[in-house]
DNA sequence: CTGTTAGCGCTTTCAC
DNA sequence: GTGAAAGCGCTAACAG
């Protein structure tokens, strides 16, 4: 441990003259419950304070049978999405005095296993989860042992879990529809091949809104190598040109980031030659000649709610289970931009 | 806890009809050592697998006095500076078995003396933090404690405290001396009004630039507002070229970021009208339409230096202090290209 | 080779 | 009003 000259409670008590249960009502604010003397709590607390006493917190979770700590699995805690909520949710879990101890996945079943045995091992009162594909596994072996979780960003629909995301279908439909109002016709979604709710939503909103304009003849689904996104990603934009694409949903930021130094590299004119719409944000999309419009998705709202759901699950120990969705914003900005 | 169901050694023992001290023995790998019968071995081994037996971490590091766990405590989280280095961070530690708990200060000494009290009631074997402007006392109080810390970033040279940081001097002067080779010679840098080495440094850095070159007349410093960057940013981008500057030195990524917005929405021509240099990376300094010249931190080497200088801290109960220092490397791009 | 036992620091029941 | 004592789950002397 940090220090091993740590006076404990023990410390407290032989220097007061007082047992320890004393101390520890008292330091606990129970000394009405416990009708502790006036004058022995003042004691306790001055002695207390010049020791420097500071309770162990180990001790008192094992005693407690609470952590007061909490698990997030994220696919990478430096991916600025990811960073964004790890913020938000390490603000509201501080409100509620609760630490939060933060591990990345890398999108990978077995790694994010490990964390929540990690996590799991630390005695975490509760996790927040960005599953990632093939991890139902672990996710059922969650269930079963009824620790409390949330999942966050996506879900499995065969498991019935908590979660929060965004409403996708919504969000892709919203994405796909603005390039279409604005002229666009051969509107290419550009997503991971990932078999995660996030991405089949997005996927089938963009469906869904090319199938209402009449243009299912254009569907045009390409998927990112996640092992190589950067060449992946080039491959993918002069693909899509080349077979008369006229317009990109790109499904996360990353992708479209990295969409965009291809396209930035080969002077493809935007929006002109090519209609775009990003997810989330990023200072690229602000700075790129042709700023890019946008599905914003609501982040402070969503990792709050995330952490009510995971303290209902927590404090009513698994009785409800809360599903979730957040509506995502349009943001239309130039590079969607009615197509002349 | 997660769990109440959850099964202890001592349930393991009870099943494999063996004593507690017999499972601990085999179950830390120590039957060598304790020349526990190969078959009782196999016996406890597997029936604790069979019973899903989990070791409760909060018991073995009260046991043992150490929670093989490290906080590190940044400004901001959701930075992207801060985002990289905490992912650099995590896997270093993780390779070593350790979990690492991450706060925020919000670069608020009183904020960060939180963290750090909340770290230590975690029973962290050790600390890596940035500290903020103000925040001596909390260090001063971490080597008293014998808490074995290293801070990052910034440190105080009047505390003789193991560091890992940034050669900013170096840094500042390169980013100006790259600005004056180009032919510029009225350049502002824009940094933070803090105490704090860092700043400090790049900021001497500078000063030391425009001296060896006989620049000392135009040198002009001038501070952003922390409380309000955005407008702050503005205002000085406006004023200094109101008074003549001809390039800006930019001492964060933020700062750069905040006033490139300004400078877009200005159509103010870079680097015609104003060279620039930033610090560490930012998506937009590349998809600025004059990319943005930067000083990079070598983020990965940093992370894991500062890692191992806290295990070596811990390791040895904090008898050696190191004192590092990292070199950051000029990437040349358009924003500093030669002045016409 | 194996079991007993004494705590790590804390909370809380129960007795006085 | 207060203290003794048990015990959270684990490790590691120490006995045998």
């Amino acid at each position: 441990m940090a220090k091993k000259n740590s006076v404990s409670l023990k410390d407290v008590a032989a220097a007061a003259g007082v047992s320890t249960s004393l101390v520890s009502f008292v330091l606990n604010g129970k000394q009405q419950q416990y009708r502790v003397n006036k004058d022995v709590a003042e004691k306790v607390k001055r002695i207390a304070k010049e020791l420097n006493y500071k309770p162990n917190g180990l001790a008192k979770s094992l005693r407690n049978g609470s952590s007061k700590t909490i698990g997030v699995i994220v696919s990478d805690i430096s991916n600025q999405f990811f960073a964004d909520l790890a913020r938000y949710i390490e603000s509201a879990t501080e409100e509620k005095g609760y630490m939060t101890l933060f591990a990345s996945s890398d999108e990978n079943a077995e790694k994010m296993a490990k964390q929540v045995e990690r996590l799991l091992s630390k005695e975490v009162d509760g996790i927040i989860l960005v599953p990632c594909e093939g991890s139902e596994d672990t996710v059922q072996y969650l269930i079963n042992t009824n620790v409390p979780f949330v999942l966050l960003d996506r879900y499995f629909p065969e498991l019935k879990t908590s979660y929060l995301c965004l409403n996708n279908t919504s969000a892709g439909h919203d994405a796909t529809k603005a390039l279409i109002d604005a002229g666009y016709k051969r509107i290419t979604f550009v997503g991971y091949d990932l078999n995660l709710s996030h991405m089949i939503g997005r996927a089938a909103g963009y469906k869904e809104a090319m199938a209402d304009n009449n243009l299912s003849q254009y569907e045009d689904i390409r998927c990112v190598d996640a092992k190589n996104v950067k060449d992946s990603c080039a491959m993918i934009v002069r693909e899509a040109l080349e077979s008369g694409s006229e317009a990109l949903v790109f499904a996360t930021n990353t992708i479209a980031v990295n969409c965009l130094y291809y396209i930035k590299d080969q002077g493809i004119k935007i929006p002109h030659q090519l209609g775009l719409v990003g997810f989330d944000s990023d200072s690229a999309f602000d700075f790129f000649y042709a700023p890019i419009s946008c599905i914003r998705q609501p982040l402070e709202v969503m990792a709050n709610k995330a952490v009510d759901i995971l303290f209902d699950n927590i404090n009513s120990n698994n009785a409800i289970v809360q599903q979730v969705e957040t509506q995502g914003q349009f943001v239309s900005r130039a590079s969607s931009a009615p197509k002349k």
